[in-house]
DNA sequence: TTCTTACTCCCCCAAAATAGTGAGGCAGAA
DNA sequence: TTCTGCCTCACTATTTTGGGGGAGTAAGAA
């Protein structure tokens, strides 16, 4: 058992490519004997990475129908630490039922798995198991095998995040001290005379960083430069 | 050694204070052999939350000589995944190198070994062994316990985040699926008309939306809006 | 030393956002 | 049925932001 988590953590460094991973989360899927493993980033752009077993199809029609935003595992992932056994969360909603029907017409099993990582920047990603099994069997399976599973999912983040190069100093603008309380002020609900104010400085400095921030984050608006900021992880409200 | 670590986690478990997890660093450090063992939180308005065995005094000093700043651990974890041993940080500024000296004066070790653990909302926590060692002994003493220590720092930051009920359901509100829209739009940087024109809407009507989540999340104005959107999660850019 | 970066302050004016009202239709729930 | 929440549209006046300039000091790196 040991050893094999040993051998599958082993051809994940070996991976040099998406394909790569590809395999890896086949043979995942095949020793644990489940329907899916899949491995991949989420935001609201679309999937920009990701590697598992589900048929393009489904992943096509996932995207295609912004499942997305409705689905009750990213919800309720994005707000969790702990990975989450799929029934446990909350499926009232209609739409979200129809997807899991969906899903299950597209191959999917009714139980799932789904461990949430983030890394730096505001990095989230999921890991997930899908398989077709009654509740205590299903549970069973999750208490076995939760550790091992972390630790698998850690390991496939950290490739991920080495293959994109997510977040290398490129990636991260660096704001100055006067720069990141401006933003942070903002992000606060604070209107520039009151940020000013908070900063004893004047309106106008206070605009010039606002600015500056603006420029270096990428940003149109305000509104802009305090999302990004928020979503890298640059500031913390 | 493997029932030793079950047994840290079981009395993690079982601690339902601040004192409990105190104790549980304490034994961490015990077992482990090292100076010390410390979790805590990490933002920018200094620390939140912490249990560990480093001395008062250090603690105190480290905030008030505003250390947070400046230490190549912090920033060194924050921009990374994956966990670091703290020789192979960048200590080439003076400030830093000062820091570590005050820190040895005050009981650390040399060594020391950081996990960066990240939440949801923005949380970010640390985990750290600090040790007096040398090189070749502390990357073995690393890499034979790495897994172990990262089931513990994740065990420690879900109890942690219990302890602080972060981001339980009452705090984050519904809004609805326009309103999700408006929000995600202006979070990605489009002005009202912009934002109206991609839902097909007037500008009116979107501006509805805002101000309708806006009183949603108790925002005071849009910018403020969108930073608790994604701060709670109810959005992801 | 020189050069860069961060920090601070000021002007004007156009563009955008906000606050205060309003109303009607349509779905689902009590 | 009545009520609530969601979706849609409109007006006016005021406040806030954004874009375009420019300029001087201090600290730290090359």
């Amino acid at each position: 058992m040991k050893a094999s988590l040993e051998q599958h953590l082993s051809s994940l460094q070996n991976a040099t490519t998406l394909e790569g991973l590809q395999g890896v989360t086949e043979a995942l899927r095949d020793h644990y004997k489940t329907s899916h493993v899949v491995y991949h980033w989420v935001n609201s752009i679309g999937e920009r990475f990701g590697a598992g077993t589900y048929s393009p199809e489904w992943v096509d029609r996932y995207l295609e129908k912004d499942y997305l935003r409705l689905d009750p595992v990213i919800f309720g992932c994005f707000q969790r630490f702990t990975p989450v056994i799929w029934k446990e969360l909350d499926w009232s909603s209609k739409p979200a039922r129809a997807m899991l029907q969906d899903a299950m017409d597209h191959g999917l099993g009714n139980q799932g798995y789904t461990i949430p990582i983030r890394g730096p920047s505001g990095q989230f990603a999921l890991f997930t198991l899908n398989s077709q099994a009654d509740d205590q069997d299903w549970h069973n399976f999750v208490d076995e095998n939760a550790r091992d599973l972390m630790i698998i999912a850690h390991e496939l983040n950290k490739k991920a995040l080495e293959f994109e190069q997510w977040g290398d100093a490129a990636t991260t603008p660096m704001l100055s001290p006067r720069e990141l309380s401006a933003m942070t002020y903002l992000a606060k609900g604070m209107n520039r005379a009151q940020a000013a104010a908070e900063m004893t400085i004047s309106e106008h400095t206070l605009r010039v960083y606002i600015e500056s921030a603006r420029h270096k984050l990428g940003a149109l608006n305000t509104t802009h430069a305090v999302a990004r900021a928020l979503a890298t992880g640059v500031i913390i409200v």
